[in-house]
DNA sequence: CTAGAACTTCAAGTGCACTTTAAGTCAACT
DNA sequence: AGTTGACTTAAAGTGCACTTGAAGTTCTAG
């Protein structure tokens, strides 16, 4: 059993959050947690560095990269707890994020359902595919795409 | 003016699809696409390509890896024209992933909501840092982390 | 016919988020 | 004291989706 101490090893905080040691150890190369050392040299990591550890996970999930996580956290406050106005600042930019990457999603997932429905995949009028291909029409007029193949290579 | 041909250079692929003409040439070498060439070896596309690429695009949107895409353009008939079935059949996939993702951030964004509510950061009661914390409790009671730390680390 | 833009291949490079490897040291239990 | 598992570093490797570079060829407009 571990002393009971305020401090983890690299291998407690790896169990408890699901991230590999090898992970923590890049977070900590990358500034996004800390550690102190033993005389020995092991890591000994503050018990709030497991909720920070869950912070990353968390800020992954809503889809921000690790350079984007490391400045949220360099955001908040070294020296005194985050408190909860610190927080929702944050939060907010997290929820914009999310907002606007779901819409994308059910917009996506509403041109999925017409195409179903109209089964043309035309890149003019398939809100889905439309690429902007609105160069080079040259007269061709409305055509359905997926019958619209001299040869069809797909 | 490019020749009333009905096939397209990559460079008119690339600018029509907005996908760099290096990106189209890794497509190929993946099987994703498939040209034709002139005598001189340069690539020439069927028409139809373009709407391939819209197809790759919206799949990368969707958030599949280029792998998946191309298994899924494999199960397309290569031979013939694509069916209303047979684009059904995919577009039932892309829905049952969308819908989840869709899911997976609306959860998210529904606890970030509470998280700004309670303001607590608690690895033990708040949905979004929860990250499996099971292990090691020790009797120290529910506690919010945000203001437990022996050292402040965050 | 010729200039120059667009094309060709192949290999190596990029950025992200890690993981793996090698060689060695530390810590905890018996 | 010794064994064993957990730890240390630095450097190289991985997988994805491309991009860049070099050196050379083809196509098209004038």
């Amino acid at each position: 059993m571990p002393a009971l101490s305020t401090e983890i090893t690299i291998g407690e905080l790896a169990s408890r959050s699901g991230v590999a040691t090898s992970a923590l150890r890049f977070y900590e190369s990358r500034g996004l947690i800390a550690s102190a050392r033993t005389n020995g040299g092991q890591r000994r990591f503050a018990r709030p560095t497991l909720r920070r550890v869950a912070f990353i996970q968390a800020a992954q999930r809503v889809g921000l990269s690790l350079d984007e996580i490391a400045t949220a956290l360099r955001a908040l406050p070294e020296k005194r707890t985050p408190t909860k106005a610190d927080w929702a600042v944050l939060s907010r930019a997290w929820r914009g994020l999310l907002r606007s990457r779901i819409e994308e999603l059910e917009t996506l997932q509403t041109r999925l359902t017409s195409c179903i429905g109209c089964g043309c995949l035309s890149l003019k009028t398939c809100g889905l595919l439309n690429a902007d291909d609105r160069a080079a029409e040259r007269g061709s007029g409305a055509r359905y795409l997926l019958g619209d193949a001299p040869e069809n290579d797909d």
